[in-house]
DNA sequence: GTACGCCTTTGACATGAATCAAAATCAGAG
DNA sequence: CTCTGATTTTGATTCATGTCAAAGGCGTAC
């Protein structure tokens, strides 16, 4: 602990303690065995804090290490060559931020901090080289990943199939639940987002959102005042999303 | 090889021979030096071949395998609860289906063969443990995950912000280039897909993919007479997936 | 060769969401 | 606390694409 300190003092980044971290359930430490947790702490470097607007690495530079976030939020997205913006992603703590840059040469996205964020940096090729050791770390690696790929395939559908109103259902009910897995309200909470993000990921116009998110006030399946969200009606925003699928089971 | 023969009578998956396969520039031995080959074609199995419309394999059945074309085509489809099909890529021989269910407990999608179609298989299991002792099998896979995320992040911009012709042109572009990349020509080729599977995949309905196929043709820039497809001005179509950037460098 | 079903194309019309415009609200800097 | 720019909301209008309807073309099976 005292050389922890003395790193820090020295501007090196603190090594991180996986053991006490409260996200240990969600992170990647979740898929290794107490004994090996060391191992992982060995190659985890704990980031600097992040303050909002502040970019965690930017698209198509040197790809050097995955990020779990400890607090605060991210969002990822891509840059075309025209300077348009697609949000790929909203990352909370306890999730993992870079794996679709994974053994490439680059980042393929930008990763901001929506607030104030601090993370914890998993170098790539310590990160690889650890789960060729622990097979669980890298059936976890291979977990994650297709996940990623399944989220994506997902994102594609209701970008493709749906209205305006079920894409925006869909996200809340996403953040709910992750809210939830990290012990808190999962109807009361606050988006870390604007709601130009939102209407980018969900392919809206921003004005759409706003419209959508007042409809749903009007409602009564939600408050929202700003960023301030109150899920009132869980059912009901799950009728929504579920809606196209029900209208088909009828015919 | 006389042991493979025996095998193949047997009515036994055949050894594959990765040493003699012409993709193997573009499939998993990519990765592997050449006296390492042996291993991985230790564990790949030549799978049947697929007649038109059968599946390799179904969503939410137990997940074994990844598959590598070996000619012919594939395509994967998630199934919503309502019954809704929702085409997630295509799959050209050299290509690898499957990795979005690597660790999961069962397919996250189905496969279905879009005609006469042979694969070779990789079971799970020997695959993972496969990768643990070479580590550039390893990083190959890391690398297609990644690229399939990528891939799928592509979509779902293409979808939430382009019009009808510019998923098109984006699309046939993507299809020439893996002609290409399989030494076969870039401009004239035959689609392996039905219109509804394009439209469905684009996330259009497939009046407007008729429709903008006749418009390309109107111009010049595509000759199209049902599945055959020829590409008149490449330029033009890279203009077309390209307007909405120039657009904006303009302004 | 013919008939059947399926895939594709074409046309007319309806509509959800984008765009344009402007007011209202909020948050950060000084 | 006040000003200023950014974000959010609301309204009016437009447009690309979906939907409905029907005809045409193609391949397959008998």
């Amino acid at each position: 602990m005292a050389q922890a300190i003395r790193l820090r003092q020295a501007s090196s980044p603190l090594k991180a303690s996986c053991h006490q971290c409260s996200l240990s359930n969600l992170c990647l430490p979740l898929a290794i065995e107490d004994n090996d947790l060391e191992r992982l702490e060995d190659i985890v470097q704990q980031g600097r804090i992040y303050n909002r607007g502040e970019h965690i690495f930017d698209q198509s530079t040197p790809f050097r290490a995955c990020f779990a976030v400890r607090s605060g939020s991210i969002k990822t997205s891509i840059i075309t060559e025209g300077g348009e913006e697609q949000v790929t992603g909203f990352f909370m703590p306890g999730e993992i931020v870079g794996l679709d840059s994974m053994s490439s040469e680059n980042y393929a996205c930008t990763a901001k901090a929506l607030e104030r964020t601090s993370v914890c940096e998993f170098p790539v090729e310590k990160l690889e080289e650890l789960t060729r050791k622990l097979p669980e770390l890298q059936h976890h690696m291979y977990h994650l990943m297709s996940h990623e790929i399944q989220n994506s395939h997902q994102l594609a559908m209701l970008l493709s199939k749906n209205t305006a109103e079920e894409r925006i259902a869909a996200l809340l009910l996403s953040l709910s639940s992750r809210f939830q897995r990290r012990r808190m309200s999962g109807t009361n909470f606050s988006l870390p987002m604007a709601r130009n993000d939102i209407a980018n990921f969900l392919g809206l116009a921003v004005e759409t959102v706003s419209r959508v998110f007042t409809r749903f006030q009007n409602q009564g399946i939600i408050k929202a005042r700003g960023r301030e969200v109150e899920l009132l009606d869980v059912e009901a925003l799950q009728m929504v999303t579920r809606e196209f699928a029900h209208q088909n089971c009828n015919n």
